[in-house]
DNA sequence: CTTCGTTCCTGTACGC
DNA sequence: TGCGTACAGGAACGAA
């Protein structure tokens, strides 16, 4: 499942591959996956023929490649995507075979690799979209629909002070809290285990009672796991998150917590339990996660 | 306003 | 072997 490591491995295969070319033209083949475009597959086509892609940006999950403006006075528009569970970008040679699950096609003018937008379970997304002034970064422009996603904690945009001071208003657990994307960006279900692991925290840590020193430490916790999983392109459980190339990443097996149940915890041999947790699952150590007296879900 | 449950989708694993 | 069911889960949306 694609999260910020995940995506940002992508972004760099994309910048070495499609940056400062031209689309010829791009082909939908299935509408669900430019379901928030929402002039349509045709529109969405249209705006895209004939534009050149410049070097690709990210913000937690989402990324986006902005297109070169025709003219000096035209609002900047971007072609985002976002690869919900199962996405992935694909650059390969124009005529290899078709991928099952093959949703959109783009085409360059100089005749060489396309760029295929290949998603499984279509919680993925594709739209051609309007920059817009950032609201964490003076100068910078972000698509308009991702205006809401906070910034990534591998951002310099990224203000800590300000996501702890939103923790302590909040009523909630901090794994849900590290799970909404207007609060800090990037972090799913995989990230937020490791995370909360590392940084000894339950995961239904009511977050209006955390101290700074808590959230000092989920928050680096966080930054180091998805940095070092970033070193080794990310994780990979399935066929599901490759990189642009097809390649998988090999953060799977460095993970302590995701995907463990009844394992040992490495640090203290206590097996990692399962619970259930908005309808999916949450994996923590019982001895060195222990579930908080007033719990928070 | 905030918080939280539901919904979308398809392939794989597994019990009977 | 085949069928039914649980599971994987990001984020928009709507209800409370």
């Amino acid at each position: 499942m694609p999260e910020l490591p995940e995506v940002e491995v992508v972004r760099r295969g994309l910048d070495r591959w499609t940056t400062g070319r031209t689309i010829a033209a791009a082909e939908v083949l299935h509408p669900r996956s430019v379901r928030r475009h929402e002039a349509g597959p045709a529109d969405f086509a249209g705006r895209l023929a004939g534009r050149t892609v410049l070097s690709p940006r990210r913000r937690g999950k989402y990324m986006w490649l902005p297109l070169r403006a025709d003219a000096e006075d035209e609002p900047g528009e971007a072609l985002l995507a976002h690869l919900g569970m199962s996405g992935q970008l694909l650059v390969g040679k124009p005529d290899r075979e078709r991928e099952k699950h093959l949703r959109v096609r783009m085409v360059f003018d100089d005749d060489g690799h396309d760029l295929r937008f290949v998603d499984q379970r279509t919680f993925g997304h594709l739209m051609v979209a309007d920059l817009v002034p950032d609201a964490f970064a003076a100068g910078a422009l972000v698509p308009e629909p991702i205006v809401h996603i906070a910034a990534d904690p591998l951002e310099d945009a990224f203000d800590a002070d300000a996501f702890y001071g939103a923790l302590r208003r909040r009523k909630t657990g901090i794994k849900r809290a590290l799970l909404d994307q207007s609060l800090i960006s990037g972090v799913g279900n995989i990230y937020a285990d490791e995370a909360l692991w590392r940084a000894r925290l339950h995961w239904a840590r009511p977050t209006e009672t955390m101290t700074r020193a808590e959230a000092v430490r989920v928050l680096e916790a966080a930054r180091e796991v998805m940095g070092a999983a970033l070193a080794v392109g990310g994780t990979s459980f399935d066929s599901l998150y490759v990189d642009v190339d097809g390649e998988s990443g090999y953060f799977e097996r460095s993970l302590e917590a995701y995907g463990r149940r009844d394992e040992p915890c490495r640090r203290c041999g206590t097996p990692i339990r399962r619970d259930e947790f908005m309808n999916r699952s949450s994996y923590s150590c019982p001895v060195c996660q222990p579930k908080p007296r007033r719990a928070r879900y």
